[in-house]
DNA sequence: AATAGTTATCTTGACATCAAGAGATTGGCA
DNA sequence: TGCCAATCTCTTGATGTCAAGATAACTATT
């Protein structure tokens, strides 16, 4: 290959030293993603502390703009799609209402229900910072060659394949 | 494509609908990278669960393995390499000290400087978690074709390259 | 109706992490 | 030599997260 050796491939050399009877091989794919995972949070949160926002923040609105008018969900629903729990969504929809990026309501015939809503202050919020982000995305991409895009592409959804995560699986993490 | 769609396809549908101005497909790359890397933290939680290891404690352990003889770094060097703060890696350190698997000494000649050493212990509880460790990532990507590895390698390298992941960057994070 | 089990949200306590800065030591330069 | 800037580690306070469980409300079965 003629590319550049990265930070993993230093990591390689170094084990191919130190245990040499060790195929550490598959570190070559996975320690490359949980590593551009987290470059990539770097650059993501860069843009998003231009509007003010934590990533967590982006993320919940986010969620809730997926989800189509009337931008509401409960909790509940925001825990399975957030893959987080329960405690950490209750922090984190008491923040937003505190920022006034959205409002709580109890349900009118179950009272054990919550329902989240998306302000209009917080729609705006998540737009701009929204268009900006999806721009990021876009730029870091661009050196990327078609070939390379379409092989990543293809091979990220055989790893997501590999791992169960089905479309009706449940979970979000990611940004947007 | 013939492949089943995962969760981030769902996401995918769903921006469409909602604003279907918007081009969001960089987060079929980007959004996946970020989803992945947190399903195979899950997975790789688990095998560390059962050497009752967290893996903040795995990493440290193998950067200093990775080092090689006499498996000793600084302080300062395992927050380069880590990409934690120092004050995480004091932390993580006296943490670790606590649990007898690395130690604390103090330079001779340069006397803010510490080295942290593994001991024989923590050698040995990584050795065991190592060996465990590779083969559960090795069983992850068993179900991916050659191609299928050749091309997420491919893509994935020229992500690095994308973000200027050099070798001589600084930084961790993976696992081993 | 009464009760037991289930569901939905929130609370509590512990913890890993970070940002900012404090404390200690060293090295260069007047 | 004496002092200032740089270097290295550690401390402090705040924050986001989780695991476990508390609280409240609903549902089904008797």
């Amino acid at each position: 290959m003629s590319v550049a050796p990265d930070a993993v491939d230093g990591y390689l050399a170094q084990w191919a030293l130190e245990r040499p009877d060790l195929d550490v091989s598959p570190m070559a794919i996975i320690g490359r993603v949980s590593r551009l995972a987290a470059l990539l949070q770097v650059r993501l949160d860069a843009v998003f502390a231009e509007y003010d926002l934590q990533s967590w923040e982006f993320d919940v609105m986010a969620t809730l703009v997926r989800s189509g008018a009337p931008y509401e969900l409960t909790p509940g629903a925001l825990d399975r799609s957030m893959m987080i729990t329960s405690g950490t969504t209750t922090h984190r929809i008491t923040k937003l209402e505190q920022r006034g990026f959205v409002t709580r309501r109890r349900d009118e015939d179950d009272k054990r229900v919550v329902h989240v809503k998306l302000t209009d202050a917080g729609r705006q919020v998540f737009d701009a910072a929204h268009v900006a982000h999806i721009e990021n995305e876009r730029t870091m991409l661009e050196p990327l060659s078609e070939q390379d895009r379409t092989m990543l592409l293809s091979g990220l959804r055989a790893l997501s394949g590999a791992l169960g995560d089905g479309a009706g699986a449940s979970g979000d993490t990611q940004r947007a």
